[in-house]
DNA sequence: GTGCAATGTTGGTGACGCCAACGTTGGCGC
DNA sequence: GCGCCAACGTTGGCGTCACCAACATTGCAC
């Protein structure tokens, strides 16, 4: 009565993507106590990583675009968590940095997304998680070139 | 200039949803020429293979809302590939029925997501790609139950 | 027969990914 | 210098997928 057709769940895009569905709705829940969604992470952890940068460069570290970056930056702002500047070098652009306030913030969403990450992987065991890791990152890796 | 934030590359739940995106991408491209979306293919998946069903049986089986069942329906039966007619023993249903036109239509579909799992795995041997699956439908099946 | 559960339907919300258009600004060839 | 093209930020919109609340109808158990 509730079997899934084996002519979805044989494909991996299938599997993939039901996996990302429960791996999106962990996410949601960790950052969803805390008020962010995804977009406002990838966008602190890339100015953290690697500094202040343009929303142009966001978007493309955090494969996003510009229109989403704009959206993220706004409500990052108006929250503090990221300032939002003129470059006085190249006026096209904004320079966006981390504030203090952004940095506290991103530590408390990395805890609740590492307690997301271990629901996610669930029963997996060590050399499990590695492999699958590996997996994933070589298929990724490999549609980031093409 | 380019590079992902490690906090995010490393993390199985980001490399998992973008590696989503990639493979919803090519299911996409795969679906679009033949006019068609995700939603139904898995309704007419679920219907070659257990047969006629009620609305609610197809939402449980391809993992959709009951809500979302009737918009599918109602494109698919607007297209001539899936009857629906009330049910006489339980009036409360509709039994919704693949006709011989779905059933040419559900081939056309079959062949073209074939293409996009291939681009999907890509350059995986075929080891691989068995691991893949079976990490990743004993991952899915753990959600499932839980 | 009354209360409860299931069903189909409508309407709405949100996250994510993506695209087109516009005005501003830089950089390059000429 | 001038003209052209590329890049940038911004606005507004669209499509897919997932989900929820409400409602009326119907079946079933008590």
């Amino acid at each position: 009565m509730e079997e899934t057709p084996a002519r979805l769940a044989g494909k991996p895009s299938w599997l993939l993507s039901q996996l990302a569905v429960h791996a999106h709705r962990l996410a949601s829940e960790a950052f969803g106590e805390e008020g962010a969604r995804g977009y406002h992470y990838r966008v602190l952890a890339a100015l953290d990583e690697f500094g202040a940068a343009s929303q142009a460069d966001l978007g493309r570290r955090c494969n996003m675009d510009r229109s989403d970056v704009v959206a993220a930056v706004n409500e990052l702002s108006e929250q503090g968590f990221v300032d939002r500047a003129p470059d006085p070098r190249d006026r096209r652009r904004n320079t966006v940095t981390l504030t203090e306030l952004g940095k506290t913030r991103l530590c408390r969403l990395d805890r609740a997304l590492d307690g997301a990450q271990a629901a996610l992987l669930g029963p997996l065991g060590e050399r499990d998680r590695e492999e699958l890791t590996r997996l994933l990152g070589a298929l990724l890796a490999h549609h980031q070139r093409g």
